[in-house]
DNA sequence: GCCGTACTACGATGCCTATCGTACGAGGGC
DNA sequence: GCCCTCGTACGATAGGCATCGTAGTACGGC
């Protein structure tokens, strides 16, 4: 491989055609997971380790969140050494529903200013 | 009145700065209920009584539906004799969540080219 | 006043899911 | 090899929710 290996564990994803738009809306729907998808977009196309969100969860619902948004089809994981990297699939969700991401993103964050809750543990 | 009046029932209704994007979200996550908004968004600022809406769900269940619309703040309803009329917040959500009922709706529109499944059941 | 239509309320059901705790597996550092 | 850390798997639990059926209410027409 040119790129650097990931661990020999594979992860299921949904290829492109496979996302539907009511799972995608499911996943955002809920407030821990949009939580980690809007730092993941803050850190655009920057690999984030689970452990790198401080969730006010035990590890084993942080396991099903991050499931969920990959089985949707939102993130993207690999497995590096005991760490298991996560990233947007914004390519992806950008080609399928143009311009939905960054509208919840823009939400989310109007959101937060309106409320005064920054919904951003970290 | 100089309105046409409406029945003297009263419905419940978030006002606009208390519609939060979760339950929007979850609102629109349902494929039923996106159908009903689909529908809604296609007759722009028309009142649709909920009998309009041919659903291959029960009438309790299309009643269950209208309410997660209405109390999530996507759409307003009023009684106007035996019927029950709705209608987009198109302006309330676009002002509290810019271009994102118009991507949902866009990516929608998209999803059922894709699969060739209309989602609407005329 | 009576009936039909439109929708609601309520209870039941079965599934999904968000959460937890505990026990386990995979990798890296020593 | 041993242990620590990271994350998983599994079971349990409790609550939510999409669905139904039935009984009931509101309103308009006659």
């Amino acid at each position: 491989m040119t790129t650097a290996a990931a661990s020999s564990r594979a992860l299921a994803h949904p290829e492109r055609d496979e996302i539907r738009l009511e799972s995608v809306l499911h996943a955002l729907a809920d407030p821990m997971r949009l939580r980690v998808v809007r730092e993941l977009a803050a850190e655009e196309d920057i690999e984030l380790s689970c452990s790198y969100f401080v969730l006010p969860v035990t590890k084993s619902t942080t396991t099903h969140h991050f499931r969920v948004l990959r089985e949707s089809g939102v993130i993207r994981q690999i497995y590096r050494g005991t760490a298991k990297m996560s990233v947007l699939r914004r390519a992806d969700l950008d080609a399928l529903f143009p311009g939905l991401l960054d509208s919840v993103l823009a939400a989310a964050a109007r959101q937060e200013g309106r409320l005064g809750d920054d919904g951003l543990g970290g």
